[in-house]
Parts: C-alpha cells; structure tokens; sequence
DNA sequence: CCTTCGCGTCGAAGCGCTTCGATGACCTGC
DNA sequence: GCAGGTCATCGAAGCGCTTCGACGCGAAGG
C-alpha cells in the first residue's frame, strides 16, 4: 500500500495538483463544486500530505521548537503543565513541536533553525546570562522566551509578575494584620544561578513590606525535609513574633507544613501561611493554602501565541507579564 | 545571507554534489583528500543539511514521536525525566524528538505517521485496552510502548518489572522479620483505569507476601494529606501488629510519613516503610526512605534504543522487562 | 461587436537532497 | 599489452509539494 500523494488525489478528483494544493491551502479562489470534489478524493483516499515535501516546497515546517531545561531544582510538574499547554496551543494553529533539552545549548538550536527542522523557537528557563540570548538574536527564526534575561531588547518575553506575585503575598499578610512575616525561597543554588523570577518574587514582597511599613525578611530554602525543619525552627526561634510566611518553593511546601505541625504551631491560628506555587500542590495540603498561582498553563498559551504572531510577520510587545491571581483558602487568616 | 546549501559546499570545494552528499553520509567511499577538502568547506561555510529535504528524498525524517499521556493520577516528575532521557537517547543516534500528547488520540498518531513527520513511535502509559494499540499494529512506522496493553503480540513494549518490584519490597520486610504489611497504592481511579502496572506490582506483592507466609494487604491510596492521614489511621486502628509498610505512590509518600509521624508512630523504629518511587524523592524524605527506584531514566533509554533497532529494521523482543533495584535507606530496619 | 477584466484552473519550474547508473583512471595478471 | 576489475567521482532523475505565470471563458464596458 503506497502512501497516497497529491498526484492521486488530482487525478482521483480529476484535476491539476495544483488545484489540490490550492484547495488544501486556500491560497486561491477555488469554485465550490471543485473545492467538494477535492475534499471527498482527500476523504476517500485518506491523503495526508508529506510534511518534508511541504517543508522544503513552502519553507515552512510548521514544527517549533521547545526548549526545556533540564537542571536540578526545577519544578518539573509545573514544566509538563507548561510542556503540554505549548503542545495544546501549537496544534490548535496547525504546527507540531520539537522536545529540546537546554543541555544541547546554542548549538541545539543552530543546528535546528538552519536544518528549517523548525520554524521558531520557544524557550523556557531563561537566566539573566543565557548564553542562548546572543544567538537568538542573530538567528532568522523568531523565538520567545520565558523569563527574562538581563537585556530583553530585541526579544520577545513571557512570564508571570512574579514581583507582583511576591508583593501580592506581603499585601494579603499585611492586610490580614500581619506585621512580621518572613518569606521562604527557592534553594540557595537557584539565586546564585541567577534564574531572575526567584529574585523577582523577593524583590517585589520585600518592597511591598517595606510600603506596608512592616518587618520582613527572606530566605533560600532547601528541599529536604530535615533542612526545611531546621530552617523553620530557626526562623521561629529567632523572631518569637513571627505571624505570616509566604512560601515560594513548591517542592517544600508540604515539608513546610509538616514542620510547623511537629514545632507545635497551627495554622492558620498561630501562623498564616501563603505559597506560590501551582493550584494542585495548595489544594492537596492540609490546611489547603492559600496561594498565588504559577499560571503555567496561560504561559504556554501565551508563548504560542506570540510566536504564531511572529511567523505571521506581525510585532508583537518584547515583554508580556502575566498577572498573578492570588486564591485564598485556609492557611491564611 | 541566503542559506547553505549542499551545492554551495560542492561548488566551494569543487566536487560534485553527489560526492558531498557521500562524505556526508559515509555511503560510499570517497579518498581522504576530498572527503578532508568537502568537510573544510562545510565547516567554512557552516552548512546544515535541509531537514525537509533530506527527509523527502531519503525517506527518514530523523525524528520520532514521543506520545506523553496528559492526565491526572500520573507521576509529572517521573514524566519529565523520562522525556529527557528519550530526547538525550535520540540525539545520540542523530534523531529528533516530537513531542504529542495522549489527547489527540490515534488519529494524532496516523497524522504524523502518515505525513511522514516522524519515523517512528514512543508510546507512555499504555492501558490495558488502549485505542491505539490497533492502529500501532496496522501502521508501517515502528512503534514502541512504555508499559503493557492487555496482549502485546506483535508490538514491542518496555517497562520496569512491576510485579518484581512489589515481590521485592514484600521480600525484604520479611526478610527484616516483619509478619505484617500492608501496601498503600495509587489512587483508585489509576486501578479503576486498568492502567496495569499498579495492578502487577499488588499482584508481585501479595504473592510474595504469601509465599513467606505472611499477613498482607493492599488498598488504593488518594493524594491529599486529610484522605491518607484517615487512610493510615484506619490502617493502623484495624491492623495493630502491622510493622512494615509498602507506599507505592509518589505523591503521597511524604504525607504518609506526616500521617505516622501525628500518629506517633516512629519510622523506622514503629514501622518499616519501603517505597516505590524516584531516588530523590527517596532522599529527600525524613527520614531516608528504602526504595525501590522506577528508573525511568532506563526505561527512555532502552525504549529509544528499541525504536532505533526497529528503524534499522533488526528485530527485537516482544517484552523487555527491567529489573527492579532496592535500595536501602533510613526508614526500614 | 470587440476589448478588457477577473475568476477558476492548469502546467511547469523549482525547493535541496539522496541515490543509481555511468564514467574514467588506475592497477592487476596473464 | 590488453581484458577485467577497483576505486573515486560525476550527472541526472526523482522525492511530493508550493507557487508563479498563463490561459480560457463568460461578464462588463465602451
């Protein structure tokens, strides 16, 4: 059984190739009768067209790259939500997408942008110095990134406010009453790889502190349930009036939560909690937290968006934040 | 800066294009000279095959479909290591990963295979009756699962020994001395589902467990900390000489150290706790939790590895099963 | 009535690569 | 010294698709 080609369908309807092809693209005026023909040989015969042969007559793959990074520290559910959303949206425009990992570096992405194994590029993961940036701005296909690095001029960038994220959280403490609270990060290994978001989120809760008129600190936070506990005891032990904790970590959440239970403090009573993290992990704990949620899921749609935009050829803003939306549950009064 | 193309590098080194495709393919033999002189001119004029191309004329597009399932009750780390470990494994063998999700169906699967986008296809979380295990069959393409559909005649299907791994857990709790275990699995819904390896690990176990001789039980676990407190507290309260516990569920493991911990029983002092899961999550846990690790790392490796056989048109088993390996940690004695 | 136009369709020229058969050049052995 | 055989290389024929220019035809306009 030969696979079917256009040549078939266009003697099967009895008509030119080109008519197929103008049927299938609709980049001609083609009369109703002919366009129903063409479409039942397409149904009948079960044509799917060769996507090397598309590629190389139009220049267009329809395929986009995405580039995951794959290092510790990550939180890798949060990167499938991402992963599958990019998947979703790019088929909903027509086009397929290519799994990269970051490990390949700016060679990856060369070798496929100039093989047109791709038609654009979308990054996740993007550090303040990424070595990626310099030849994203060089190549012909466009890209988004989610992140952002030190310089966005010239790229296009998606990515929550997490400064309004971490400033959201200072907010709703501060309005509860709260007027000591302390915020628990990411793994120390993650600030000094400058990933930007974790600074971000300090940054924007520090300064919303700050304008609150209350006392605030933060701290890098390890996973490991014993650390976790080491640290909250700390924390405890050293500010006795310590009311409020905003988690951004969400591999430590759980442990967060444990610890406080065995150091005998309550929560919401004794202490109230808020966690940035994805809504599954809050509704899952006990108490349920209250959270401000990582909108992995609007990200890669967004992402996808923008990039389809860039192949059109439109302009598209160079940095898009995405507004955090904080949810209030139980860990918080 | 108009793209390379292979008759640039032939015109810049003075051969033909036919010698340039040959040196870079290795299909026939070409003197050190020119396949040196052809080499230089490619590196000079930084050359990159046209993927569209190539896959027209040779009929390989050098990339394989790797279908991720998208639903609840799956392990999203687990997920993404394998992804990783499948798209490092392919780029050794100079092949692409495309990446779908479970939701466009089969019909997803005929569409890549029959536009000739991918040469082949990787399969997560196969049920037992999967709606694309006819068509695999049917297909011209190779195809590769990760885990097993109710009859595997004819297909080629990986994954870690379940049965084996709940067999091991059993064993070594009775080899520690313990009479009594229980085993608290994924959530009913993932058995409800028939997705086959939570089934064979219970079966693994309770057959293990039997032929010791000793008082075994498994039941369905949920994933929020208020269910598996109730759940090991019911446990607990039904059972009172159970020693040893079995956790076959990633996401709940660190809530039944939690549940034990509120409950006052001490791990592993109290109770014995063997785990089936990641090692990190393993180690991260307080305390350290003796596991037996699904390594999906393997499991990519050796399903690409598979695939790349097929491709080459070698045949391979039916059912490659990979050993289960225990390791032991703080939380059983 | 003839020109002009636009619509619907066709044919052919590539797109950049692989691969097959052919062609020399050179060596071997009788 | 010449048939026969290698070895290295070349040229050309596609692979299946898109797209451009051309063409026939009926309608509109002068």
């Amino acid at each position: 059984m030969r696979t079917v080609t256009i040549a078939d369908v266009a003697k099967h309807a009895g008509v030119a190739v080109s008519t197929v092809s103008y049927v299938l693209s609709g980049k001609r005026a083609i009369s109703a009768t002919t366009r129903q023909r063409v479409l039942d040989s397409v149904r009948v015969l079960g044509y799917h067209p060769n996507a090397g042969a598309r590629a190389l007559a139009s220049k267009r793959a329809k395929v986009i790259a995405l580039v995951l990074p794959l290092r510790a520290g990550m939180n890798l559910p949060v990167l499938m939500q991402f992963a599958t959303s990019v998947v979703t949206t790019a088929r909903k425009y027509d086009h397929d997408v290519l799994l990269m990992t970051a490990d390949e570096g700016p060679d990856g992405l060369h070798r496929v942008a100039a093989s047109a194994l791709v038609d654009g590029l979308l990054l996740m993961d993007v550090e303040i110095h990424d070595p990626r940036v310099p030849l994203l701005r060089k190549l012909a296909e466009p890209s988004v990134l989610i992140g952002f690095p030190a310089d966005p001029e010239g790229l296009t960038c998606v990515d929550l406010d997490f400064a309004r994220a971490g400033a959201l959280c200072a907010d709703h403490l501060a309005d509860l009453g709260h007027r000591e609270i302390a915020l628990l990060g990411a793994p120390r290994v993650v600030y000094e790889r400058g990933t930007g978001f974790a600074e971000r989120t300090m940054a924007g809760y520090v300064e919303a502190a700050r304008r609150h008129g209350i006392e605030a600190d933060a701290r890098p936070c390890e996973e490991s349930f014993d650390e976790i506990h080491a640290a909250v005891k700390l924390l405890l032990d050293e500010r006795p009036g310590l009311s409020g904790l905003v988690v951004h970590n969400e591999a430590a959440t759980g442990h967060v939560l444990g610890a406080l239970r065995i150091l005998g403090r309550r929560v919401p009573e004794d202490v109230s909690v808020v966690a940035i993290c994805p809504d599954d992990i809050a509704e899952r704990a006990s108490p349920a937290l209250t959270s401000v949620l990582i909108p992995a899921e609007d990200v890669g749609r967004q992402a996808v968006r923008l990039l389809m935009a860039k192949l059109e050829g439109q302009a598209v803003p160079e940095s898009t934040l995405l507004e955090p939306r904080l949810t209030i549950r139980e860990s918080s009064r």
